[in-house]
DNA sequence: ACATTATTTTAGTTTTATCTAAACTAATTA
DNA sequence: TAATTAGTTTAGATAAAACTAAAATAATGT
């Protein structure tokens, strides 16, 4: 079993390993993704994403304009029932929210995300 | 079992990785861990020491004027067994050895280490 | 008392991670 | 073809981590 640096790493964040709790058991768009976290916005957790696929510790799929997600739960090896473990317990769902709020890094968000503008093009394609 | 995210943050990094693998059959004095830790600085150790300590995956002892570590193995958990194996695994030892040079962090030493200088006292200890 | 040895701590620097805002790309719909 | 929708990517900002150099601390020699 690997567990190299990258993969340990990528578990290391809250962040990351609510990602990989929301498509442990179901394959999900990156919106669908985006909308469970709601104090990020959506290229942080496309960002998440990418890593999380670079680690090799999520699937990705695409479909017309969407792309769905799904964890590797192979990947982790003999985290994988430590995870489970941690998803089903009460107590460190609590905990894991907690740590999402207070491990913040970046900048904080100035606004709110203010999404959804209408955009006219400002360039040619080149 | 625990695995909370300092312990996971703990092992995410190679040279905390090294200090517990150090630790981890027989205690250690800080000094002798800094000595097998050539590129980086006493200091340096002595905090990556404090960090793992905190995260409650070394123990402290001390005695005269020498401070002796040791892995708390049971800390954790199931990677336990998946670290042990990992340093048993001459390939795993050589790709570590390549990581702990490539993904150094901060300053690059200027000079040589220049350790053991005489330094007479500035300021009496008020 | 002073020097030495072992280690920690502090202040400051550099590097990396995580984020936002906005631009970009591409598929779909009107 | 233009607008909308879904997502990625880039540039820039800020926070945190990892380090160095030097000072501080503390036990032990001389």
């Amino acid at each position: 079993m690997h567990l190299d640096t990258p993969v340990l790493n990528a578990i290391a964040s809250p962040r990351r390993r609510e990602i990989l709790r929301l498509t442990w058991h179901q394959e999900r768009a990156a919106g669908d993704i985006s909308r469970a976290m709601p104090d990020v916005t959506f290229g942080a957790v496309s960002l998440q994403l990418r890593s999380l696929t670079a680690a090799g510790l999520l699937d990705a799929r695409a479909d017309g304009r969407q792309r769905f997600y799904r964890a590797r739960r192979t990947a982790l090896g003999p985290l994988r029932l430590t995870l489970e473990r941690m998803w089903d317990d009460a107590l460190w769902r609590l905990k894991l929210a907690a740590e999402l709020e207070q491990t913040r890094r970046g900048p904080r968000p100035r606004c709110r995300p203010a999404r959804a503008r209408t955009l006219t093009r400002k360039r040619p394609r080149s």
